[in-house]
DNA sequence: CAGTGGTCTAGACCACGTC
DNA sequence: ACGTGGTCTAGACCACTGC
């Protein structure tokens, strides 16, 4: 997250640093309660106010979560509140309907040139590929498709997605021990080709949003890159401008 | 902003409503300066951390401007680092070339219900329509059509807008008082129909990006709303999701 | 009730920009 | 040298949660 110039760096980035090697190494798990500020103040030999900033920067890059009263946990995306963070996909009705994950297919490859890029490997390693399909109403609204590095995820099948209950990235999670912290998003307008038109049940050649994902993990590191097909007919990718 | 429930509000958020409050009656322009933390401690008779926790979240939703050693500053969309604030698209190839606008056309009309809905009008209440064309390297890319309401706006006409060197909301800031806080966009794809294919270069029933905008100055009012048209063949738009 | 995060204060010192 | 925001500390008290 930090750029720092390398002249100066106050205590309480420091500490934050401290927080993220621990959370990278798994001192915590997602979901699990942190110590308590003061706790964490005597360990680092800093005052609470110090720690207090630290966990204030990584509240806000949704790391960690705050409770009042209760304590500060680690994030996870298996929480109602988190559970589709990075889709902003919504109806255009305005009213809500959870999402339904369909998985598809999930198979081996080896990485092309754009999977490499995005995933930042060397062209020929191994990677998973899944595909699948999201539905509001019964309806199918989203084709993915999902590049992920074969290496980490190389247990990964279709009968673990199978569980309707947990959102993809709380199955990385719990399953991979990979969680994602931030993803980037480029969409564009494409005309629907004949494989996702049938998908979607529209005519080929309608016209698509193309929203492709890069997710990072710890250390800005990529974890995933997917390409979705939106059908924006009943629904719109809603993005708020601060 | 602030949706608090009743009960209880902090010396801080109290303070930083005084400084919206302060903002909107102009008691400061944009741009401007205001007074130190240690002035603005004294006049509203708490402690400069208080009042640093105000600037703070108002910093963090770009409505203020720190500057180490200067002071902070109210923020202007006249301003190199936020010029195209709200302006989300970029060119594939990652090379960032300044956007130029092409006014078109100004009328004054009456408010239809979908814009009055957006502007919180009533129907038939007056507002003012502005076409323009945005180019990346002597390219349109971009087809705008903008809605404003005609009170605050009665004033705006095309020659106005001939001045290449303000952004459109710097206009708006600079002769109106009007200035944007935030921006929600809902995004979709949508074929091209033959004005917008013309005015773009091309065939018409392309895929193009549909971005619908609302913009809200002080006290959530809305103040815009645009309906852009993207030519996503060499540019894209990029989100990032925290 | 005890323990947590949340607020508020006051004072010391640091880094940056200007004169 | 001076004034600004930025950091760090220490301590008091408030609000929320759960036992």
């Amino acid at each position: 997250m930090s750029s720092e110039s390398p002249t100066y760096s106050p205590l309480y980035r420091q500490i934050k640093s401290l927080l993220v090697q621990a959370l990278e190494a798994g001192e915590w798990r997602p979901g699990e309660l942190i110590p308590s500020e003061m706790e964490l103040a005597t360990r680092f030999n800093v005052s609470q106010g110090t720690v207090r900033k630290a966990i204030d920067e990584l509240a806000a890059e949704n790391l960690l979560l705050r409770r009042q009263g209760k304590g500060t946990f680690v994030a996870t995306h298996n929480d109602p509140r988190a559970f589709f963070r990075f889709l902003r996909l919504v109806p255009l009705s305005g009213i809500i309907e959870p999402a339904r994950s369909v998985p598809l297919e999930c198979w081996r490859a080896k990485a092309g040139p754009e999977a490499a890029r995005a995933l930042e490997l060397k062209v020929g390693e191994p990677i998973v590929i899944v595909r699948r399909v999201l539905e509001f109403a019964g309806k199918a609204v989203v084709a993915d498709e999902i590049y992920l590095p074969g290496e980490t995820f190389a247990g990964l099948n279709l009968e673990m997605m199978k569980d309707a209950q947990d959102s993809f990235y709380t199955l990385l999670e719990s399953r991979f021990g990979v969680r994602m912290i931030r993803a980037v998003e480029r969409v564009r307008a494409v005309a629907a080709d004949r494989a996702s038109a049938e998908i979607l049940h529209v005519a080929e050649g309608s016209p698509l949003l193309s929203v492709e994902r890069i997710s990072y993990t710890y250390g800005d590191k990529p974890m995933e890159w997917r390409r979705g097909l939106y059908l924006t007919q009943d629904h719109c990718y809603l993005n708020e401008l601060g």
